[in-house]
DNA sequence: TCATCTGATGAAGTAACCTTCAGATTAGGA
DNA sequence: TCCTAATCTGAAGGTTACTTCATCAGATGA
């Protein structure tokens, strides 16, 4: 039977044809793109129908309101984050703390600079639509992940590893948050990130019991 | 004569008598308030007037639009925040560059958790509003302090100052950021705060040329 | 006291846009 | 081929909220 709980961020209907499932990926393409274009103040839902070539009602069909939209689009982007740390979670483990902390530095910047205009688009919403509580969720996992890693290294640290992980994740994000609003040349970026890893680096370097 | 550039971002009248000035101040606390109670999604410039305690009109007699107002609230905001991080960076003036690490990374929490929900909510209208350009400005005028500040330190620095000053304010700003989005108790706080101090210090003395 | 300027009011105009739904179109299988 | 279910369409309804302006009230100073 239906489900009885339908959830407002929840599609209404599953794709089950190719067709629509094309649907979906190209309103969802579209969202970023619009949202790129004119931002997100004067991002519709008509003007994402029409830029992913379907009407309004299609899109309706998918997503049950423009948050549930946004939220989607966000979701996306921000798992796609969350693999790439995880992959780097699993390629460092037992590395001595300093190369962490110097992989995860390299790694966090180099996802979000790939496509640093969707970056900062779709940060832009999360402020909206509980954008905020995923974030947070997201958070949690890269910290449990990161504190697994940490727990794997060879030194001894001293520090408890959950909040150790918390200071780095933060500041890390920090960084990259600037980097992302003040658009700086390429070349003013990497020297900016070999100071980020000295930071780092000092800092697991001291966690270290001596 | 009138102004010839009216811009969209001024008031449209100065106060002059006193009324009018009580009538602004009210307008602006009540931005925050409203702000806070039912966020910047459901906002309206009649809610803020009602809580204010004047009526929209005069709302718009000194604001232009909506925009300028939650403007006008973030300003506000921000300005504070300057001057306590510019009180600092005199205080520190000639200590050891550790120490100045240290005491601008207090400032910075001391002054944002004054008011946590207050900055929370700000920061979420940032985005909008063209939020980001005020911030970035401010930022940039922070960076100007810092790096004065790490000039009068007595230890030699190898570093560019601007570069250390501008990864200093983002790795606190981050770590900030994650406080304020996930409120934690108190206790963690502090614990959270001694890490980043850590960290701060561990960075700058990795800096002081040996 | 009166004239004048500053300030306040809030109903009404206007615009934008989200969301729906009844009907048209297309795909998949019998 | 034909039927049924999935999918698409987009004009229209309805809501919300920004902003204006004609008018009223209060202050200032001569």
């Amino acid at each position: 039977m239906a489900q009885l709980t339908a959830s407002l961020s929840e599609p209404r209907k599953s794709p089950v044809q190719a067709r629509s499932t094309a649907s979906v990926d190209a309103i969802l393409k579209a969202t970023v793109q619009v949202l790129l274009k004119v931002g997100k103040e004067k991002l519709t839902t008509t003007r994402v129908a029409v830029r992913a070539g379907v009407s309004v009602g299609t899109l309706y069909q998918y997503f049950p309101n423009k948050s549930a939209l946004l939220r989607a689009a966000l979701r996306l982007h921000v798992e796609e984050i969350l693999r790439e740390v995880e992959k780097i979670c699993v390629l460092e483990r037992g590395q001595p703390v300093e190369e962490m902390a110097e992989a995860l530095t390299r790694a966090f910047l180099e996802v979000k600079m790939r496509d640093p205009k969707t970056s900062r688009a779709l940060y832009a919403v999360s402020s909206d639509v509980e954008g905020a509580k995923m974030m947070a969720t997201a958070a949690a996992r890269v910290n449990e992940k990161i504190a697994g890693l940490l727990k794997s290294a060879p030194e001894r640290l001293t520090t408890d590893l959950h909040l150790m992980a918390t200071v780095l994740q933060s500041s890390i994000a920090g960084v990259k948050r600037q980097l992302l609003e003040s658009d700086m040349p390429e070349a003013r970026l990497e020297v900016m990130q070999r100071e980020q890893v000295l930071m780092v680096r000092s800092y697991v370097r001291a966690c270290v019991g001596q």
